[in-house]
Order: C-alpha cells, then structure tokens, then sequence
DNA sequence: GTGAAAGCGCTAACAC
DNA sequence: GTGTTAGCGCTTTCAC
C-alpha cells in the first residue's frame, strides 16, 4: 500500500491548507531566495522608481524582497546591513550614503554576501554598480522624437557655465560622442544623447534648439522655453532634461495657449521615471530609473546563482502527519 | 573554571564576526519579525508614501518588511500572499486590489493571519483597515494658512457636479460638519476640511474663494486659478485640493508673473505626499499618506501583539563552537 | 519509489 | 549562574 499513503498525505496537507515553510527550508539549504535592499527613502520618486525595477526582476525569479530605509545616514545604513545579514538574505542592493570605505559593507562582502550598489561606487568595495545611463537613455528618447518624423526637436537642460563651453562641446560631439561623459554632469550628459540620436539619424542640429537653462529652477526653465517656442519655424517637439525643467517648460506651453501632444510632442527625462512622453506615434516610455533597478537585481542574481532555478516541491512524509506539521501558521 | 568557557565562546564568536541567525530562531520561536507588505505599485508616488510610513513604524520597533507589487491585479495579489506566507511573515498589509470577497486573504486570516487593509474593505473580511483622512489632513493644512495669519484663502477644487449641490453644500456646513462625509468623493471631503478649518476661526467662508474646477485637468485647475487671483481683494494664500489641482495652479502663478511664497501662500494636498507648503510662517508639512503607513503598521504591529517588545540576546554555548556553527553566512 | 534518520542554528526546559 | 537536551520543519542521505 505504498501510494495509499501518498494520498493520504496529499489529502490531509491540502485539507489544512498546508503551506511549506520555507523558513525551514532555509535553515537547511542556507538559502533564503530573498535579496535586501537598503535604500536612501522609499517615497523618493528615484528610489520609488529604482526599487520597482528591483522587485520586477526579483519577484520574476519568485525570490522575495526585503527593504530599508537609510535616510542617507549611516548609522541608519550599519543597521540595516545589520538586520537582512541577520535575515540572512541571499545578497544585498545598497545604495550607499557615502563613498567612503564603509566597514560593515566591506565586511559584509568579506563574509560571502553578494552584493550590488546603485548610483555610487564605494572606495575599496570591488562590487557590481549600476547608474543612470543618461546618455542612452536621452539618445532613445529623442530617437523615438526622430522616428515619429520631427525635425525640429528642441532640448531644455541645466547646461550650467559659459555659451563657449556649449560650442566646444557642440563641435567636439559634432562626429563622434565626446569624450570623458562619465565625469559630466548629468545635463551634459543627456544634452550628449540628444546629439547621438540626430547622429544617428544623419540630421544637423540647430543650435538654435538646444536651450541652456542655467539655472536649475521651474521658473527659469520656463523662460527658456519661452526662448525656443518663439524660434521660427517653431519647434515642432521638446525634450526636457530633467523634471524640474519639464514643470517649467509646461508652464509655458500653457501659457502659449498650446497644447501636449496637439500642437507639440514632448518628452521628458523625468524624476518620476516617466519619460514622460507624449506625441502621436510614441508610444513607449524609457523608464531609466526602473531600468536602473532591474540592471542591479540582474547583476546581483547572476551572482547569487540564480542559474540553479528555482526549488523543487517540498517531499511530504507520513511523519509530517504524525508530527502535526503539516500547518502553516502556527 | 566557569567564567572562562564564557570568554572563548565570546572571543570565537567576535573573532568569527558572528551574526545571530535570524531565521533559524523564527523556527522555533514562530515569529520571524517580518511583516510582509502587498502594495499596488511601489513606484507610484501614493504607495511609495505609504510604504514609507510603514517603514518608519517596522524599522522602529525592529521589524523586517518585505515587500510584493501586485499591479492591482488579482493573480499576482494571490501569488504575493502564497510568497508572503511562506516566508512566514508576522503579519499582512494589503492594499487590496479587490473589494470583491478574495478567499485567499480570507484564508489567511483564518489560519491566524494578523492582517490590516489600506484603502479598501474587502466584503467579508472583518480586519483592521485604514484610509487616507481627507477632512482632517485638509484642516489641519488650511489651519497652518489661518494661523499665519491669512483671512483670504482660495480652494482649487475638483468638486464636481452642479452649482446648487455646492450651495447646499456650504449651507449645510456653515454650523457643523455635513453629515455622510465618509460617502463624498475626496475633492468634497477635502473641502470640508477648508470649511471646519474655518469654523474654528469662527471665520465666514467667501463663496467666491471656492473654485470648483469641474473636471480633473491641470488645464481646468489653471483656469479656476486664474478665476480666484483675479477676485478682489485677491486672496493671499490658496489650497490646492490635489496634485495635478496644484501643477494646474502653479503654471497660472507663473503666468501671472506671481512669485510662491513672496506673493502668496499655498498648501497643496497632493500625491507625493508632500503637503507642499509654503509660505512664511509655515514651516510644517502634513503627509497624509505617510500617516496613513504608520497607522496601518501600528494596529498591525498592535495585533500581532508587539507588546512582547524586541527578543533578548541570543545565549552562547560551548557547543555552539564544537559544532562549528559560530558563523554568519555560509 | 518510499521510509527513516541526521542535522541546519537556534530556543526552551530542565539539570547541576 | 552554566551545561545539556530535545526539537522547530525542512533537506539530504542512506536503506529498503
């Protein structure tokens, strides 16, 4: 009577709505299938946005997530190191409030735990990190612009210092992408996607549309998109470099009395992690932020280990019955 | 030769970095100190609110919170409860994507399940659930704006619906609370809020200072706007009923070349969680979703019967060494 | 295939 | 106090 048994196992595990423990399982297999992640401040709308495109790859690999909050302190962050190693979490995304050598996450690495850092690098921790790509991200939203037929595509970005530095760098990117963009910032960087993509597409660009905001305010933004609305022929398309920029720019094209996405198609490299896009025959958003997040998760489970897949089901045992554990809370 | 063992138990374990194994003690005590969190989406700029507050309550008393997406869908809200389970969680915040009887929450609960809900009800499930407080939060914002001294506050509301509704609104408000406020839709009970602020300064409400924007548009709200700061005398301070009421507002202010705080006040109720003050003397900000975390996280945590307060240090044994079982990550 | 046994790192209960 | 023991629910190994 070997199957009789089976079942009545079966019978009894689904009748009590058994669920297996994987606490349990995790004794055993030192292994918890759950990541960490520490995190400036969840209801930032960067951490929002990078910590979705976390649990999107994590929750695709049926891993769980467990995450906390440094407030960009560190005494905030040593705890947090300290509860998911307690946790005993399968690896650790952090996002470090400091760049300098940090003790508990050195250590951390030190005893085995995998890890992966977003945005920045921490002296002395030869970890995986992953940041922003503004430049590809910038270069796919305009191309997306370019693909639905504008020709005429504004940019609205800080682009702090002097007008010479705009044309060195114009006439620099004029045939290939400039050199040393890692050590820009992030304006700079974007302003170089923008030109990649008309590159890429053989087209001039009109310096004319490329507005340098100086000054990173809504207000100041607005002005300059007043600037590059009032060029003639119009043109026919925005892309906002950051969010405070796109704030400013929809200000004017309200006041203008035009109207998104009727009289002109924008996209923005927004902190939302929208690309906020808009315009006929765009139809897709880059989410660079989420992109972030799922890059990270990637990096960290190919060094987990992922490969090995996830478990197979528990085996139930007579015993289990005996035993009365065949529950799932207790 | 007692107090020596103690000491090469103690030394072993510094010597090692010895971290306590979390889950090997939840298996037998039956607590993991996690709670498990079922979000919409946490980048939304709602839950990531929420989340945080959530947060602020679990990382204080200790806890772990992991956290699942369900992108209001029912599968992945069932599949995220099996997960959570598993894990063993302490406890359950739902942000339910259903108000439809689920039995896989109702399960839950069943097995013992300590569960609190954001939001929504959930037919047939009889736990603790917690949403945002429209009324109070709108109060206590116009209140900031009357203490600092304003006597002219504008409203930027959806408020849809006729003309006579909002008469009979005001009348029935003028001396107390209206009743059946829990039925309104948000932008009404934020106004009630505008109206018991009022009644507490004993200050009459000028009809013309509520402006029903009657569509849910940054472009309406930058036309009522436009209609309240053109009123005489123009008011000082406005409250913008939500977010995109707010962006609405905003492109007018710049429009009319007003400057916010220099020019005028201005408290907006809004979906980043930011009751975005402003204005001088009002230095505080309400975050109405944040709150709405740490009250779910506190009757949950209430439930769960936190009273028993943090589990004391773990007790070293010789054993411990002999075993080789002194170490954090395997 | 099916059953039994050992043991993961800890706690609780009981010895001394 | 300090040391030992059993056992939480599972996986692994080995026996049948």
């Amino acid at each position: 009577m070997p199957g009789e048994t089976k079942e009545r196992v079966l019978a009894v595990a689904t009748k009590l709505g058994y669920q297996p423990n994987k606490i349990a399982r995790g004794l055993i297999t030192g292994r918890t299938r759950t990541i960490g992640v520490i995190a400036g401040d969840i209801s930032s709308p960067f951490y929002a946005a990078v910590l979705r495109g976390i649990s999107d790859v994590v929750e695709g690999h049926g891993l769980g997530m467990l995450i906390t909050n440094s407030d960009e302190t560190l005494d905030r962050e040593v705890a947090a190191t300290k509860l998911l190693r307690e946790n005993q979490v399968d690896g650790l995304i952090v996002s470090p409030c400091d760049v300098a050598d940090s003790p508990h996450l050195r250590e951390a690495v030190k005893a085995g735990m995998p890890m992966a850092l977003i945005d920045r690098k921490v002296r002395g921790l030869l970890v995986d990190t992953v940041a922003v790509e503004n430049v590809q991200s910038s270069r796919d939203a305009v191309r997306r612009l370019l693909m639905a037929g504008h020709r005429r595509v504004g940019i609205i970005a800080e682009l702090a210092t002097d007008e010479t530095r705009l044309k060195d760098f114009l006439a620099a990117a004029k045939n290939q992408p400039p050199e040393g963009l890692q050590l820009l910032s992030t304006s700079w960087q974007r302003l170089a996607g923008y030109l990649e993509a008309h590159r890429a597409f053989g087209l001039e660009v009109d310096p004319n549309l490329i507005l340098a905001v100086n000054g990173h305010s809504a207000l100041a933004a607005q002005n300059a998109a007043l600037v590059a609305l009032t060029k003639n022929p119009r043109p026919t398309a925005l892309f906002c470099a950051d969010g405070l920029m796109s704030v400013g720019t929809m200000a004017t094209i309200s006041a203008k009395g035009l109207q998104v996405p009727s009289d002109l198609s924008m996209i923005c490299f927004d902190d939302l992690d929208w690309m906020t896009f808009v315009g006929p025959g765009i139809d897709a958003i880059a989410q660079p932020r989420r992109r972030l997040g799922r890059a990270a998760a990637r990096l960290l489970l190919a060094r987990i280990g992922e490969a090995q897949g996830a478990p197979r089901d528990i085996r139930l045992s007579p015993r289990m019955i005996e035993r009365g554990s065949l529950r799932s809370i207790r």
